[in-house]
RNA sequence: GGUCCUGUAGCUCAAUUGGAUAGAGCAACUGCCUUCUAAGCAGUAGGUUUCAGGUUCGAUUCCUGACAGGAUCACCA
């Protein structure tokens, strides 16, 4: 059994012995002990004085005193105030690190037998990828990892933007501009090639709408009716009806997107195991709107549009059909939701969408519920802030939208030319520093956007570009290139620093001490980060890690350590950290250098 | 206007879900490379946790109300 349950349990144990009291062990926790403190946990005593009708002291000493006779592990204990620290023995903190040497699956939990799908990137087909979208893949490719780490069967899927009126506009810029450019003729990555176009179409678009008011038409009606919106609506109507000219100009310039996106996903590193089509999902729901009807949870208005009522989720009433029959947006979402679960049987499924969208996520899981969907329990909208800019929201029709593709290759740049600054390419073929330079600046900018909190909004300055100090990506990758070595060296001289070889140490010091607790404590970590679907936790725990064994680096020798079985343990203290660096950082999607 | 989110050091972020003297990084300043990688380590300085009330042994955390920023509230997607 684990430590804590198991101190858990007899704090349980001594107030019915002691105090003649029930208490679940449920309703008692732990905390780690502040650093200030003598002791490793800390039992905080004032709920329960009502209980044990003494004063905080005597409480504390009462409780430690009995622990302390029950439990071989505990070496000692302290009051201050209301507050019972536990310190358990060395010994103690020795076997754990044993134990977990030991561990052959370190990191990774049995499986649940749960399924979930991730849904996330769903980029539109109109325009590339940019910062924002960046933060979307690296959250749901990281959440995604760590699900599957704590057991769960993941499905990644990617729901792909790729019709309505917004692709339209950047095919009717394409016919009139294009001179039948494509991505070959003109160099242009395909993506960036539809989205020239489509910055193309707004701006005679709004040439167009000028031109109307300057006419005499008033600002709503020139919206409407400028020729290119028109033609734009008239290519949507076309499209849907499977019009061959259009179709196929649609499938071209699509397949030179996706050619782009394949691009862009690789140097992101990251996947997919389905892929939706909105093409494909775009008339569904329908059959769920009459189900719905049906079962008395929508009903039609006199134009025949249909509604949901949602005053007892406290919301308003909602569409889900038009009068005329045709889909809304969340027709489509319900319509998908069921195709998820058809396809795989899933229990969880979470949506990586930004926090614009939350109402209507809101509204969408509400009425899934309200129809009784066995996964309606199950659904999540892991919803993320936005990625401000200084002068605030990025805008493309402002030309203020970090690319993706060029803020990647900027950061590569960047760590190319810090680490030749630096001197530290020695002994490197180029390919070798090519794939550090790719390591280093994906590393840094994955950081920099998973280290946050997920649901806050976040700042990014193209001004300062991304740290490679302090509290960052490469900092960690430091640390791991570090240990590796020590490693390097501690073979190439022949050290046993096997489990085995740790027979028999019996003193350790207080740097080394924490970072077993560290080391202890990163099973707990990975299953908050899946509770919370934050890969933050994660992040946040690297770094501590890493702090705490670069003070152990610089405070402690290795190679000149002649006592006991510390020169052994020491380096099994760093590989165990090395291991827990490199799989924890492959969770973000991060890649971790041998040498750097 | 209604609803939701956010507000913590100059800046970017933490704070184990109500616990002890609110912690890191960046920027500034001071030390440490003749010993395993200085992208590092140690230290100094930096705070009325936006404000005002309330709940209680105890509040950055929960409640109420201001203030500020953002999002959203289409027979758009």
């Amino acid at each position: 059994m684990d430590i804590e349950n198991e101190l858990i349990q007899h704090i349980s144990y001594a107030f019915k012995s002691l105090f003649n009291h029930e208490v679940s062990p449920d309703d008692l926790a732990l905390q780690p002990t502040r650093k200030e403190f003598e002791g490793n946990y800390t039992f905080v005593l004032f709920p329960y004085l009502k209980v044990t009708r003494l004063s905080p002291e005597e409480s504390g000493k009462k409780l430690g005193a009995f622990l302390q006779q029950e439990l071989p592990f505990v070496s000692g204990f302290n009051v201050i105030k209301g507050f019972l620290n536990i310190s358990l023995s060395e010994s103690h903190w020795i076997q754990v690190f044993n134990d977990i040497l030991r561990q052959q699956d370190f990191g990774r939990l049995p499986a649940n037998g749960e399924k979930v799908m991730v849904e996330y990137s769903s980029p539109n087909t109109n325009k590339p990828l940019h910062l924002g979208h960046l933060r979307n893949n690296f959250l749901g490719y990281a959440v995604s990892e760590i699900l599957k780490a704590n057991g769960y069967d993941v499905i990644k899927a990617n729901l792909v933007n790729d019709r309505g009126i917004h692709i339209c506009k950047s095919m009717v810029a394409y016919q009139h501009l294009a001179n039948g450019e494509t991505p070959e003729s003109s160099g242009l990555k395909g993506d960036h090639l539809a989205g020239k176009y489509y910055v193309l179409f707004d701006r005679e678009y709004k040439r167009q709408q000028e031109e109307l008011v300057l006419a005499g038409m008033d600002n709503e009606e020139a919206k409407k009716n400028a020729p290119w919106m028109l033609e734009a609506q008239k290519m949507l109507i076309l499209w849907e009806k499977g019009d061959p000219e259009v179709v196929s100009l649609w499938k071209t310039m699509n397949s030179w997107v996706y050619a782009g996106f394949e691009q862009t996903y690789r140097k992101m590193g990251v996947d997919f195991d389905k892929m939706y089509y909105e093409s494909d999902t775009y008339l569904l729901g329908k059959d769920i709107v009459a189900e719905g009807l049906e079962k008395g949870v929508f009903f039609k208005k006199e134009n025949g549009s249909v509604w949901v009522d949602l005053s007892e989720e406290g919301q308003d009433e909602k569409l889900v059909l038009r009068g005329d029959g045709t889909s809304v947006y969340i027709t489509q979402d319900m319509g998908t939701a069921d195709l998820k679960y058809r396809d795989y049987q899933i229990s969880r499924s979470v949506y990586v969408v930004g926090n614009e969208q939350d109402y209507h996520f809101d509204v969408l899981f509400n009425i899934m519920r309200k129809l009784g969907r066995p996964y309606g329990a199950g659904l999540y909208h892991l919803s993320y802030g936005m990625v401000d800019l200084p002068s605030g929201r990025m805008k493309s029709r402002e030309g203020t939208v970090v690319d993706a593709d060029d803020l990647m290759q900027e950061m590569v740049d960047t760590a190319r030319l810090h680490t030749q600054e630096l001197g530290k390419i020695d002994g490197f073929s180029q390919e070798e520093a090519e794939a550090l330079y790719e390591d280093l600046g994906l590393g840094a900018l994955k950081y920099f956007l998973l280290k946050v909190d997920p649901k806050k909004r976040m700042l990014f300055n193209p001004e300062e570009s991304i740290e490679f100090q302090g509290n960052t990506g490469p900092f960690i990758q430091y640390t791991h290139a570090r240990i590796s070595a020590i490693l390097r060296k501690a073979d190439q001289i022949g050290l046993d620093y096997t489990v085995d070889s740790l027979e028999g140490l019996e003193y350790i010091g207080e740097t080394e001490k924490n970072l077993i607790i560290l080391l202890h404590d990163y099973e707990k970590k990975l299953t908050t980060a899946a509770q919370e679907y934050a890969p933050s936790v994660i992040a946040q725990y690297l770094f501590d890690l890493s702090k705490e064994y670069n003070r152990f680096y610089a405070e402690l020798p290795i190679f000149s350590e002649t006592k006991g079985q510390l020169q052994s343990f020491r380096v099994a203290l760093s590989k165990q950290v090395a291991k827990t660096i490199r799989i924890g950082m492959k969770l973000l999607g991060i890649h971790v250098p041998e040498k750097m």
